[in-house]
RNA sequence: GGGCAGUUAGCUCAGUUGGUUAGAGCGCUACGUUGACAUCGUAGAGGUCACUAGUUCGAAUCUAGUACUGCCCA
């Protein structure tokens, strides 16, 4: 036994006392890569599993939040591969067309530069290179986290093929009467001078104020008043209206009001809707400002005065006073006007919603615009029936009712934006003749009169034109070739619930649209990822860790664990860099686990086969728990559980494995006497260890991998992330072995319950006396005694039927095994009476329950008999453990 | 205003189809460096399962309402 101990000294192999994650995970990804074990190819003989990435944006860095998500996907990924699917994981990067304009717009300015001063091909130029240098730091820290993505098929997408993509779906859309271009209320940000889709602004509570503006009526001395939010619009005022059932003012229609300070004559119309009950219950109508107001003028034909600039600056079509005032500074100096006048009546405070631009938080402005827009009712109808008849899952599911709400009040898509970053819209207007052509190429002349002047829409898409195609354009749609056969439709989606409308309901729309399939089957919805305290996460807080600098202090696996850990499905985490210790504990836990077999390993030569050699009970519970563990996992996996799979890994290896098995048999190693027993108890636990390992892979790529070549001999080219999924052998599922080392787990517990409160010495071993009259459990205690001896330290175990306490000792109950711990000279009688009054107090509130139950004429007629005998025997246990516990009492009292 | 979640130990959360002595991790307390691991082990303390009513023989679990928290939409 000492001789073991010198040579483990001298051992080469022996792994280091802790594990250090930055090596292993370089060494590995390049492993990895370098083998190709993440290219995915069509490949008949398997099924094809495929996940597309929700591509990340050119300007963004790694936060959490993809941390999570791309965790996720990477699990799925690797099991699925274990599974002995073709499992192909395609990246990208998406080009952000608001954002990558706005960096790309910062660099030039420290440079004293404007996008304008360069022009739109120069500044392109620009944002390429920018692309080049930094578009892919996002890609490059995914791979840190040891993302398997097949980055052969890495995507971008402004690429050529993507680029086709789109202009093919907006050309088939065009032609099929689904786009239009027309004059309507958009979203204006007047900061980035660009429309803005309704999902692109957030909406915001603010306190604010409402202003009460006296317009005199056309021909007499009385004034109306209207209540506004915005007076600064008043000067694009084209009518006032009122709730055609409002008696109070129904003498006013058809009447002319005079707009103040413009001196604007404007009809007093009929709408109904107007709410009486808002302000005044009159209101001024700004068709060009306002998109209810927009409506209200369609309706009566009113004239759209648009009285600002794209930058939210009056306009020529204002006042002269005002001309050139930013919106907020005409508001102001406009009140004041009015106050001077004599026609401000009122002003209140009034809380209301603003929208700001998700992109910079700038007030949004309701503009009068020419866009394109795409006609949603259509792509809509189809895309929820897929998500209602299950054709397309949700996890959790109650996102479906949302998807539901949304798709039927949908509204049609802004889909032009007025930058220069992005696809530029496939149109082309003849300035002759003013043909408007929708081509995939740039026309030589004018369709229609042959002219050669003319110009291509200077808008681009939304980026999210091109998004919605991701799941086949990546595939190289439109065109049809083998690896769109083969990966189409993906299978599952992993992303946020923000992104349901932008993205996940339009892919599913351009799904059916152009290949007439869903483009997934299941979408994983994941938490949102909060601080401590509950907060989102923001750059602006500045609560967002950096995930690269947690993967330096805990490593990558230690992250992934820890964030799946933490995360159930469909609930936020609350997270803190500090709680990755739990993945980080977990890796070393199972690192000095394998440490533990590797050292044990190497003193005993042996043959996988010799598992045959030794086996008793214990062996037996480990399969069972083996083979359990293996079912709930590919169970939680299957029902998208992740965080539930997590779980069940860390109960196996922790509590079962090293607990309960590793303290088991470890003396088995120290008896050089038993070679057979030895050789079969090192290949046994080397092979369930490793068993674990396969199936912790996915979660923890990286340890497992180190250990798995550390511990058992490997050829080059091998990879624990090709190896096959574990399955279960249903015939080791053995309840009879659970049921018995439960109860020996039991009984040890409770010996070491009471030496702990005795304070016995950790050194003293003491004997143990166990009374019990069921001749099976008597059986079982005898097959296990050498285990329990050795884990609650027993010199002498009595067992027996008849066993009689033994003077001074301690006394439990397990399970009717009355339990004697002699402890003469160390026994505190008082610590003693109250350990056991506790119990008693415990065992009768328990025990009077059921009694109560029992009595219960409606309980006995109708609840099942099984329950009813349940309870007969719950009663029956808990007085006789009752009666030896005051029998117990009554020898201390005495 | 409409919708969706959540409310269980000091904290973060499990709790499958109603029947358990309501669990885990972290934190806390005590003891311990025993030949895998102090990034550890053993034990202990700690809970009217938000509140109210209902269904039921029986509710943390099902139903309704209330309160609070968060998110989404208008």
């Amino acid at each position: 036994m000492t001789k073991k101990i010198d040579q483990n000294k001298q051992s080469t192999t022996a792994l280091p006392k802790a594990y250090s994650p930055a090596d292993a995970e370089a060494k590995w990804y390049s492993y990895w890569l370098e083998h190709k074990f993440f290219h995915a190819k069509v490949n008949t003989d398997k099924r094809p599993y495929t996940i597309v990435i929700p591509p990340p944006n050119i300007t963004g860095v790694l936060h959490m939040g993809h941390v999570l998500n791309n965790t996720i996907q990477d699990v799925f990924i690797r099991w699925k591969r274990m599974q002995g699917y073709e499992a192909c994981w395609i990246p990208g990067t998406d080009h952000a067309g608001i954002a990558t304009q706005h960096v790309v717009e910062r660099q030039l300015r420290s440079e004293g530069k404007t996008r304008h001063e360069l022009g739109r091909e120069k500044f392109l130029e620009h944002v390429w290179d920018w692309k080049e240098k930094y578009g892919r730091t996002i890609i490059k820290q995914l791979q840190k986290l040891g993302a398997s993505c097949d980055w052969d098929r890495e995507r971008f997408t402004m690429d050529e093929g993507l680029s086709n993509a789109v202009k093919e779906v907006f050309i088939r859309l065009y032609e099929k009467g689904l786009i239009y271009r027309g004059k309507y209320i958009v979203n204006w940000c007047p900061n980035d001078h660009t429309a803005l889709s309704d999902d692109e602004v957030n909406h915001f509570e603010t306190s604010g104020n409402l202003w009460y503006v006296a317009y005199p009526l056309k021909g007499s001395k009385e004034t109306i008043t209207v209540a506004t939010t915005r007076p600064e619009t008043l000067l694009g005022d084209t009518a006032v209206a009122v709730n055609p059932s409002d008696e109070r003012y129904k003498k006013l229609i058809g009447k002319t009001a005079i707009l103040p300070i413009a001196n604007r004559e404007i009809p007093i119309v009929a709408d109904e809707y107007v709410d009486p009950k808002f302000g005044t219950g009159l209101v001024k109508v700004t068709p060009a400002h306002d998109p209810n107001d927009f409506e209200i003028g369609r309706r009566h034909n009113l004239e759209q005065i648009i009285v600002m600039d794209t930058s939210g600056k009056m306009n020529k079509n204002a006042p002269q006073q005002y001309q050139d005032m930013d919106r907020y500074e005409c508001r102001k100096a406009l009140v004041n006007d009015l106050k001077k006048q004599g026609n401000l009546k009122k002003t209140s405070d009034h809380v209301h919603m603003i929208g700001k631009c998700y992109r910079c938080d700038t007030i949004v402005e309701p503009y009068l615009s020419d866009q394109w827009f795409v006609k949603m009712k259509p792509l809509a109808e189809p895309a929820l029936k897929v998500v209602l008849d299950g054709q397309i899952k949700f996890h959790p599911k109650r996102w479906i009712k949302t998807y539901d709400h949304w798709m039927n009040n949908i509204r049609d898509w802004c889909i032009s934006r007025q930058l220069w970053w992005g696809h530029r819209i496939p149109v082309y207007y003849c300035s002759d003749c003013s043909h408007t052509m929708v081509l995939r190429n740039k026309p030589e002349k004018c369709h229609n009169c042959n002219s050669a002047n003319f110009k291509q829409d200077e808008d681009v898409l939304d980026t999210w034109f091109s998004s919605w195609l991701w799941p086949f354009s990546t595939l190289g749609w439109p065109e049809e070739n083998d690896d769109l056969k083969y990966f189409y439709p993906t299978d599952t989606l992993v992303t946020g619930p923000d992104i349901i409308f932008f993205w996940v309901a339009r892919m599913i729309m351009a799904g059916l649209e152009f290949r007439g399939e869903v483009p997934f089957t299941d979408v994983y919805f994941t938490s949102i990822i909060r601080d401590i305290e509950g907060r989102k996460m923001s750059k602006s807080l500045g609560n967002s860790p950096d995930p690269l600098d947690v993967i330096d202090e805990y490593g990558a696996d230690a992250l992934r664990f820890t964030v799946l850990y933490l995360a159930p499905l469909g609930q936020d985490v609350f997270y803190a860099n500090e709680k990755c210790e739990i993945g980080r504990n977990f890796a070393n836990k199972i690192w000095n686990a394998g440490r533990f077999l590797l050292m044990n390993k190497e003193q005993i030569p042996f043959e996988s086969e010799d598992e045959n050699l030794f086996s008793d009970a214990i062996d037996e519970w480990i399969e069972s728990r083996l083979n359990n563990t293996i079912k709930n996992l590919t169970k939680a996996l299957d029902r998208f559980h992740v965080n539930e799979a997590t779980k069940v890994l860390y109960d196996f290896i922790w509590r079962d494995f090293c607990d309960w098995y590793l303290e088991m048999i470890k003396h088995r190693f120290y008896e050089s006497s038993k070679p057979e027993m030895q050789k079969a108890t090192i290949a046994r636990s080397l092979r369930i260890y490793e068993t674990a390992l396969r199936m912790l892979h996915p979660f923890m790529p990286f340890i497992t991998e180190e250990l798995w070549w550390n511990i058992f001999d490997r050829k080059d080219g091998k990879s624990i992330m090709i190896e096959s999924w574990p399955t279960v052998n249903k015939k080791k599922i053995n309840p009879d072995a659970e049921d018995q080392i439960a109860s020996i787990q039991n009984i040890v517990s409770a010996v070491r319950s009471i030496r702990g409160e005795m304070n016995v010495p950790p050194g003293k071993q003491t004997e143990l006396h166990l009374k019990t009259g069921d001749t099976s459990k008597f059986e079982v205690i005898e097959k296990y005694s050498a285990y329990l001896e050795r884990l609650a330290k027993i010199s002498k175990l009595v067992v027996g039927s008849t066993t009689k306490r033994p003077p001074y000792s301690a006394s439990a109950v397990v399970n009717s095994t009355e339990i004697f711990v002699p402890l003469k000279d160390i026994i505190n009688i008082d610590i003693e009476r109250k350990r056991i009054t506790k119990e008693i107090e415990r065992l009768e509130k328990a025990a009077h329950n059921v009694e109560k139950k029992l009595l219960n004429e409606q309980f006995l007629s109708r609840a099942p008999k099984e329950v009813i005998q349940k309870e007969k025997d719950k009663l029956e246990s808990y007085n006789q453990t009752l009666e030896k516990h005051h029998e117990t009492l009554k020898i201390l009292t005495s």
